[in-house]
RNA sequence: CGGGCUGUGGCGCAGCUUGGUAGCGCGCGUGCUUUGGGAGCACGAUGUCGCAGGUUCGAAUCCUGUCAGCCCGACCA
């Protein structure tokens, strides 16, 4: 189909890793000339690295198409008005890259497209007769990450698929999300890499079903739970634990009066267990432990308007609050931290000593007092259990407060992290973690981009009805550096078949003269029978630096021609980059052992 | 935004402690040799030592300030 030349390539394979990448797929990225760093989380896309991203943008294409979902393309430059309209020129913050044009007018580089294609959708289209539809589009995106890391994976301008489905209802709407959970295995089980579909949360876009696929990966950025018993996964952020079971009546009944003890220089958990051991043994005579304390922990929420009100969570003290649990339970709200001043201006709270008696509804203070403190207890936290706490008095903890004898709370609030060996919440065994990259993520919107841009039809009553809408994102660019970190070995890249930026590596090796009329016939023989072709045509290059070259890049199949040409018959080499594997075939009849090789025609491609 | 580290030819680094006018490897150019694993020899080109002040006869080196990059954390549809 094409042939390249190496000799014309625009390639410099770096022999040390580039001191800036930390990632083993990133440094080969960057040594193989698939991609340089232009800004920090912004990158040049190099001709090998271009024709991978193609690859991979033609394989979303494909199955995009396959479900009747129409390409389009926003334009990356966007007014504000839209964002506007749904308040995310606000809600985005400092995330969004804004700029002003000589008119001193606002303008913003998108982040995602959800407000276009909604107006878009809107000034075409006003009957149920013109829906279902499904539209998306292959563009770069922007975002003004705080730190960009990890190169690819994490830049401040990537290349993102997203798409978005438009019904009349709910029963359209799953549909819809169905249809392109579908496409979405197909695509990411043509990338080559290993992936896990997990229960998300929408975070701050709002929404409801959500699903995402994570590369499974050491190195990822997002930490996900799987019960192997159950075949339940989801992120840690979307952990539902369920409410712990009530303690029995009897063991309440059983249980102490609380008590307040004197614990000075207990400010952790830890002093705090040894203090009660040695001075206020338990009841039941076994020890005290930290899984037996209720810690509360403060933090300071503060809404997008900029408003700011504090929030204590309850928890075992043997547990850590997962912050990014927290923050998606509370979003749009933010969380910051509790500063001495905050403890000044709330004297409730005793720093050190927290407990449930002067927060949420125990201290008899109504709602909309300006004194009162939300309180919300972890899940795990059962019905008449009975905990060692604070006393909101310095130096002071109370023993046996028991939750529903001796204190209430506002509600519950999935704070605690979850661990290995938690049940999970399915009932059905236990979780186990694992990291992985999110590739994809699909959730039903639902109304409320539709509600705030006004996106109505008129149903088949000639009522006007609100379109329920879903969102479906594949990071492109982030792919192609999540399948080079799950396809390279000590020698560099091994691309999958379906992506890889050429079909056949053809070396010429040697200063034979017959040797590279010999190749240079069986390149253009290959490139007629279908097949992009790199052909290393290079004089005067050892042949070591050819193979070097041929590993780092990473092509599947390396076709060797050199000394074998002498032979008769002539014979020429066939190696497969991942195995190793090396195989010599006469030069006549080549090109069909090496169409065979690569697969072509029984591979969908 | 906190913490840590680093800025020296295109790339990767040494030199800085103890100030004396910049070096190594790779890459690049020319020539010869070499040609199945980043080959050898010779010659050569390429540096505002991040920037700005200061100390000093003299600063890559010491002092002050500043900027940038990377890593960890915060953050992350």
């Amino acid at each position: 189909m094409s042939l390249t030349r190496m000799s014309a390539l625009f390639l410099r394979t770096l022999r040390e890793d580039p001191a800036d990448a930390e990632l083993p797929g990133h440094k080969l990225l960057v040594r193989a000339a698939y991609v340089r760093r232009a800004a920090p989380g912004i990158y040049s896309w190099l001709p090998l690295g271009l024709r991978v991203l193609g690859k991979v943008e033609q394989i979303v294409r494909e199955e995009m198409a396959a479900i009747g979902a129409q390409e389009a393309r926003f334009p990356a430059l966007l007014p504000r008005e839209p964002y506007e309209a749904t308040n995310r020129w606000t809600e985005y913050g400092d995330n969004l890259f804004r700029l002003k044009d000589r008119r001193e007018a606002d303008l913003l580089l998108g982040p995602t497209h959800e407000e276009m294609f909604t107006l878009t959708v809107k000034d075409l289209y006003s009957s149920y007769k013109d829906l279902p539809l499904s539209l998306y589009q292959i563009q770069t995106k922007y975002r003004d990450e705080a730190r960009p890391r990890a190169g690819l994976l994490r830049g401040r301008e990537f290349i993102m698929k997203d798409s978005y489905s438009f019904d009349v209802d709910d029963a359209g709407l799953q549909a819809s999300y169905d249809r392109h959970r579908e496409a979405y295995v197909r695509i990411f089980d043509r990338l080559g890499f290993d992936y896990v579909i997990v229960q998300a949360t929408s975070g701050a876009m709002g929404g409801s079903a959500s699903e995402e696929f994570l590369a499974t990966n050491q190195h990822g950025e997002d930490t996900y739970v799987v019960c192997d018993a159950s075949g339940y996964a989801a992120n840690v952020e979307a952990v539902e634990v369920p409410q712990a079971p009530d303690v029995p009546a009897d063991v309440v009944a059983g249980t102490p009066p609380a008590t307040n003890v004197d614990t000075p220089d207990t400010p952790t958990i830890d002093t705090l267990v040894a203090v009660l051991n040695e001075q206020h043994p338990r009841h039941d005579g076994r020890p005290w432990t930290a899984a037996d304390t209720l810690k509360n922990v403060v933090v300071m929420l503060r809404q997008p308007g900029g408003e700011r009100e504090p929030l204590v969570v309850g928890l075992p003290g043997d547990r850590q609050v997962d912050m990014k649990r927290l923050e998606a339970q509370v979003a749009p709200a933010e969380i910051e931290d509790f500063t001495e001043a905050d403890f000044t201006s709330h004297v409730m709270l005793v720093k050190g000593y927290i407990g449930p008696t002067s927060l949420g509804p125990n201290p008899g203070l109504d709602e909309g007092d300006a004194r009162r403190i939300r309180y919300l207890l972890d899940p795990s936290v059962a019905r008449g259990s009975a905990w060692a706490t604070g006393a909101n008095t310095p130096g002071v903890h109370v023993t046996y407060l028991t939750y529903g004898r001796d204190f209430e709370a506002d509600g519950i609030v999935q704070a605690a992290e979850v661990r290995d060996g938690d049940p999970s919440p399915d009932g059905a065994g236990v979780l186990r973690s694992a990291r992985g990259i999110e590739m994809g993520h699909i959730f039903q919107l639902g109304r409320k981009y539709a509600e705030a841009l006004g996106l109505k039809v008129l149903d088949e009553n000639g009522k006007l009805v609100t379109v329920t809408m879903g969102s479906y994102g594949i990071g492109v660019s982030r792919a192609v550096a999540a399948i080079a970190e799950d396809n390279y070995d000590d020698a560099g890249l091994v691309w999958p078949r379906q992506v890889a930026p050429f079909d056949v590596h053809l070396v010429a090796t040697g200063k034979d003269e017959a040797v590279f009329a010999a190749a240079a016939q069986l390149a253009a023989e290959l490139s007629e029978a279908g097949l992009d072709v790199l052909y290393d045509d290079r004089r005067k290059v050892s042949p070591g630096v050819k193979f070097k070259d041929a590993e780092i890049v990473g092509v599947p199949t390396i076709v060797v021609v050199g000394k074998g040409i002498a032979a008769d018959p002539r014979v020429v080499e066939i190696k497969d980059r991942r195995s190793g594997e090396r195989r010599e075939v006469e030069l006549d009849g080549a090109v069909e052992d090496i169409l065979a090789e690569v697969g072509l025609g029984s591979v969908p491609r």
